[in-house]
DNA sequence: TTATAATTTAATATG
DNA sequence: CATATTAAATTATT
C-alpha cells in the first residue's frame, strides 16, 4: 500500500477543501460534471432557507446538536469536494493505453451517475444516527408486529424513544429492505444447498 | 425469522427478538401505540423472489475454485459447508461454540484451513482479498483520476487486474474513506495555524 | 500494532 | 414506498 498513497494528507489537498471550488480547477473542462455546475451550487450557500425539498434542520446552528438520540456528540460541518478528480496527466504509472481508455470513461464518455450523490455532500449530510440498544429493541418488536407502521405510530415511537419521526420512517424503511435482503439470501442459499443431494447427512 | 440480527456477529446479538414483543416492558409499561392498533394497520406484502444478485457467491459451491484473484491461493472452501446442520438463515451468525462444535465434527483433521479461517468462512466473511502491488499501483492511479468510477471502469478493472468487481467497488469505497479521513486530520492540524475557514463566506 | 478488506446500517437520491 | 447507492462506523485479518 505504501507504494503510492498518493493522496494522503498530501499538501494540495487540503487547503483547497477551505477554499471551496478552487480544487476543481485542477481537473480537465471536459469532465460533464463542469466546473459550472459544481461552482453554481458552490455558491448555493443560502441553499438551507430554501425550504424547497431538502430542509435540513440539522444544518442550522441551533440545531447542531442533534436532538436525535444518545450520543451524536462531536458532529462537524461537513468537508466539501475532497474527492474531487485531480489532474490526469499524473496519471504515469498506467500502461498507455490503459490509462487513455479507462480516463475516456472517466471522463469523456458516461459515468456521471455518481456526482450527484458528490453533490449532495455540498449539502452536508445528516450525521448518522446512532441508536441505542433499547431503542433497537422496541423498535424491532414493532416491527415484527407491523412493518409498516402509519404516520400515527411513527409519532408515538418518536416520542417515546426520543427520535425525529422521520428518523423512524427511514428506519422502517432500511429495515423492510433488510428483510428482503436475508429473503433473497436464504432463498439463494436454499436453491444452492437443495442442487448437491448429499446435505441429508 | 432469522433475520432480525442487527447487532452484528455480537455476542449479545438479539435472542431477545426471538422472544416476541415482551421486551416492551422494557420501556413504562403504559403503550400508547397498542398491538391491536398495529395488528389494525398490518398490510403484509409478498416478497417477490428474486435471485437476482446472489449475495455470497464464494460460499456458492461453483466457486470452490475461487476463480477470483490472481493470487487468492490457499483459499479454499470448507468440506463441511456441504452438510450444514442449521438453517440457512443462521449460517452468519453461528455462536462460536456451535462452529467450533461443527468444526470438530467434520473437519477433524484434514483441512489446512486454519480454525479462524474456518470460523470466519462459516460465519460468512470473505476471506480478505490480498492485492499486489500493481493490482494497488493501478487502482491508485485510476483513484486519482476518478473515485467513483461506475460499473464500466469497474468491471474493466476487475478485467485488467483479475478481480471480482465487487473488490474493486470495495476498495473504493474503502479509499474514499481513507482519503477523507485524511482530510479530516490535516483539516483539524490546519484549524490551528490560520483561520481561512470563512474566506469565501 | 497498524493498515485495510469486509460488513452493517443510517442517510440520500430516484422513480 | 422500494430500491440502489453511499458514507459512517465497526469488525477482523494480515
Amino acid at each position: 500500500m505504501a507504494s503510492t498513497t498518493l493522496c494522503k494528507a498530501g499538501p494540495m489537498m487540503s487547503p483547497n477543501l477551505q477554499k471551496g471550488s478552487h480544487l476543481v480547477e485542477s481537473k480537465p473542462a471536459k469532465c460533464s460534471f463542469s466546473i459550472e455546475r459544481i461552482l453554481g451550487l458552490e455558491t448555493k450557500k443560502t441553499f438551507t432557507s430554501s425550504l424547497s425539498k431538502h430542509h435540513r434542520p440539522w444544518m442550522d446552528q441551533s440545531n447542531i446538536r442533534a436532538p436525535v438520540a444518545a450520543d451524536n456528540q462531536g458532529w462537524k460541518l461537513p468537508v466539501m469536494s475532497y474527492n474531487l478528480p485531480i489532474q490526469v496527466g499524473t496519471v504515469r504509472h498506467l500502461l498507455e493505453k490503459e490509462s487513455a481508455a479507462i480516463y475516456d470513461k472517466c471522463c469523456n464518455g458516461g459515468e456521471r451517475l455518481t456526482y450527484k450523490r458528490e453533490l449532495s455532500w455540498y449539502r452536508g449530510r445528516r450525521p448518522r444516527t446512532a441508536f441505542t440498544r433499547n431503542q433497537i429493541e422496541i423498535l424491532e418488536n414493532v416491527f415484527r408486529v407491523n412493518s409498516y407502521p402509519g404516520i400515527d405510530v411513527r409519532e408515538e415511537l418518536a416520542n417515546k424513544l426520543s427520535l425525529d419521526e422521520d428518523r423512524i420512517q427511514i428506519w422502517f424503511q432500511n429495515r423492510r429492505a433488510k428483510l428482503k435482503r436475508s429473503h433473497r439470501e436464504s432463498q439463494f442459499l436454499m436453491v444452492k444447498d437443495t442442487l448437491p443431494a448429499n446435505i441429508q447427512e
